[in-house]
DNA sequence: TTGTATGCGTTATCAC
DNA sequence: GTGATAACGCATACAA
C-alpha cells in the first residue's frame, strides 16, 4: 500500500511537500503540485487516517452515550446528534449502554485513551464525580440540569411536571399519578420533586401505588392498565413520560372499557407523532433540536447551558 | 502525557517489557511485572490507541450505514447491530445518509483509509459497483439479497409479497395495492416484480395510482388515505410495507369513516410492538436477529449468506 | 525471559 | 518555496 513517502519518490519531491499539497497548505508551484497529483494517482495513494490521528492526537469522532437507541426519544435525539455532526465533519460513535456502568466507562475510556475527541451522555446511571474525573481528556457533555462546571443542555422537568400538574388540577382533576422510565436519573427526581411539591402544597397524600415506573414503550402501557385495575383508590390523571407508553395506556384502557378523558386523564411528552394520531395531549419537546444544541457544545471549547422549552399542546386525553 | 517509554524507564525495564505487561502476554516474571505496574500507576500511564490503531493497522470499529435513524425499523436493527459489537469488543461508527450518495461514499472512504474496518450497509442508495471497488478495503454486508461476491443477511420479499398477496386473494380481496417507502432499492423492486407477476397471473391491470411511495412512517399514513379517496376506482387492500405506515392509514381512515377490513384491508410489516396494540395484520421480522447476524458477517472472513424468514401474524385488519 | 531496533504514515519544526 | 528530520506512541521481529 502506498503511502506519502513513495509518492514523494515518484514525484521527486520531499513528504513534506507531498503533505503540502494534500492538505492543500500554501506555498507550493504549481508545477511540483501536479507532479506530486500524478504521482499519488500512479502509485494509487490512500491516505491512512490513524497516522493522522495519532500525529495531530485528535480523531474527530464523538462519542454517544445513550441507554436505548431502539426507543423514539432516543432515536429523535440521535437524529438531530446526527445531522450537527455531518455539518461538522465529524464522525459519531455509538455506545449503548443499556443502564450499566460498566459500558458507560467504556466510553469514557476511550475519551481518555485519545480515540474520542468528545462525549455526549443523553443519559447516565453513573454518578457525576466519576464522569467528572474524565473531564481533562475531552469535552463532555450532558443532557440534563447541571452546574457550570459542565455544559449541558436540558429541559427544566420540575417546572413543566408543575405546570402540567396545575393543568390537571385546573381541569379538576383530584387523583393524580405519574408513569416514568426509572425512578433514578436526576430528570426523574425532578419530577418526583416536583409531585411531592404539589402534593404537599394541595394537601394530599403521597401515594406510592399511583408512581408506575419501567413506563419505557408501548408495551408498558398494558401492565399499567392492569396494575391500575388492581388499585383499590385509583387515580383519575396520569403524567406520562413518553407518548409511547400514553399511547399504549388508550389501547389497553380503550380494551378494558375505560373512557379516555371521562374515567382517565392521560398527558403525554415529547410530542412524537402517535401523540397526533391518537390526539393525545402532550408536551412538545424538540429533541432533535437538542441533539443538534448538544452537539455543538461538545464542538466549543467554553463551556455552556442552553435550556430547552416544552409546550403544552392541547389535544383530547384532559 | 505519560507514554510506554516513560514507564519503561521508570520502572528500569525496556519498552518491550512494557508492552508484554500492557497486552498481557507471557513470559514476564512476576517481579517486573509488579515493577512495571506501579509504575505505570506512579507516571499515570493511558494508553494512546491511535498509536496502536496505525501500528495494528486496524481500528476495531465497524461502520454502520443507513438512511434513517429515527424509523423504528433501522432503529431496531441498530439495536441488533449494538448489541452484538459489545459481544466482540468492537464499537459502532454511524452513518445516516439520507439517502444521499455522498455520505454513503464517506463511509466507504473511511474504510479506505483505515478508520474502520468493515462496513455494514442497512440499506443503500448507490450502485453496486461502486461499492464493490471497496472491498478490497475491508470487509463490507449488505442488507439485501445480493450475489456470492459479497456477504449478506435478506429477507426474500418476492416471496412474502407473493405470500401476502395469496392470503388477501384468499380472503376475497380482488383490488390490491401496496404503500411503500421508495421505489428504486432492490428489496422494493422485488416486492414490485411479485406485485407485477401477481397482476399477470391473475390476468389484472396494473394501476401505478395503487402504489403509494413515500411511506416511511406514521404520517405517510394520512397522506395515503387522502390520495385512496380521491381515486375513482379504489383498491379494496393495502400492502404496507411498514406497520407504522398501516398505523397511520388506520387511524386516518377512521377518521373519515373508512371500516377496517371492510371496506380496506391492511396488512403490515415488520411486527412492531404498534401492530400489536392496534391489531394490524402483519408480517413478522426478527429485526434485532437480523442486526447481529449482519454483525457476525462482517467480523467473518468468509463470505456468507444467511436468509431471515417472516411469518404471517394474522389479527384483524384482513 | 528480556532487550534492541525498526516499522507504522503522517504532521510540524526549522533551516535553507 | 522546499526539504531534512524529529516527533507521535506502540507493536513486533529478531537477537541475546
Amino acid at each position: 500500500m502506498a503511502n506519502i513517502r513513495d509518492v514523494a519518490k515518484k514525484a521527486g519531491v520531499s513528504v513534506t511537500t507531498v503533505s503540502r499539497v494534500i492538505n492543500e497548505h500554501p506555498y507550493v508551484k504549481q508545477e511540483k503540485r501536479l507532479a506530486v497529483l500524478m504521482a499519488m494517482e500512479e502509485v494509487g495513494y490512500v491516505k491512512n487516517i490513524n497516522a493522522v490521528h495519532l500525529s495531530k492526537g485528535t480523531t474527530g469522532m464523538i462519542g454517544i452515550v445513550l441507554p436505548f437507541i431502539d426507543h423514539p426519544y432516543f432515536a429523535s435525539l440521535l437524529n438531530g446528534l446526527a445531522h450537527e455532526a455531518r455539518v461538522h465533519q465529524k464522525k459519531l460513535v455509538l455506545f449503548q449502554t443499556d443502564y450499566e456502568i460498566d459500558h458507560e466507562l467504556e466510553a469514557l475510556e476511550l475519551l481518555r485513551q485519545k480515540q474520542l475527541d468528545g462525549l455526549i451522555f443523553c443519559s447516565r446511571q453513573c454518578n457525576w464525580s466519576v464522569i467528572e474525573a474524565y473531564q481533562s481528556y475531552g469535552t463532555i457533555v450532558m443532557c440534563e440540569k447541571m452546574d457550570e462546571r459542565i455544559s449541558y443542555t436540558f429541559v427544566d422537568h420540575y417546572r413543566i411536571f408543575q405546570e402540567a400538574l396545575g393543568y390537571l388540577k385546573k381541569k379538576g382533576y383530584e387523583r393524580i399519578g405519574y408513569c416514568i422510565g426509572r425512578r433514578s436519573g436526576s430528570n426523574s427526581l425532578a419530577r418526583e420533586t416536583a409531585y411531592r411539591d404539589f402534593l404537599v402544597e394541595k394537601g394530599q397524600p403521597f401515594r406510592e401505588e399511583w408512581i408506575f415506573d419501567g413506563c419505557y414503550d408501548l408495551e408498558d402501557g398494558d401492565s399499567v392498565v392492569q396494575q391500575l385495575q388492581d388499585l383499590e383508590k385509583k387515580p383519575d390523571a396520569l403524567l406520562v413520560t413518553s407518548d409511547h407508553v400514553a399511547a399504549g395506556i388508550m389501547s389497553a384502557a380503550g380494551k378494558r372499557g375505560i373512557r379516555i378523558p371521562e374515567d382517565l386523564a392521560v398527558i403525554g411528552f415529547d410530542n412524537h407523532p402517535i401523540a397526533r394520531m391518537l390526539s393525545i395531549t402532550t408536551f412538545d419537546l424538540p429533541l432533535e433540536e437538542m441533539g443538534r444544541n448538544l452537539f455543538r457544545q461538545v464542538l466549543s471549547s467554553d463551556v455552556s447551558s442552553t435550556e430547552i422549552s416544552a409546550t403544552l399542546v392541547e389535544r383530547k386525553t384532559v
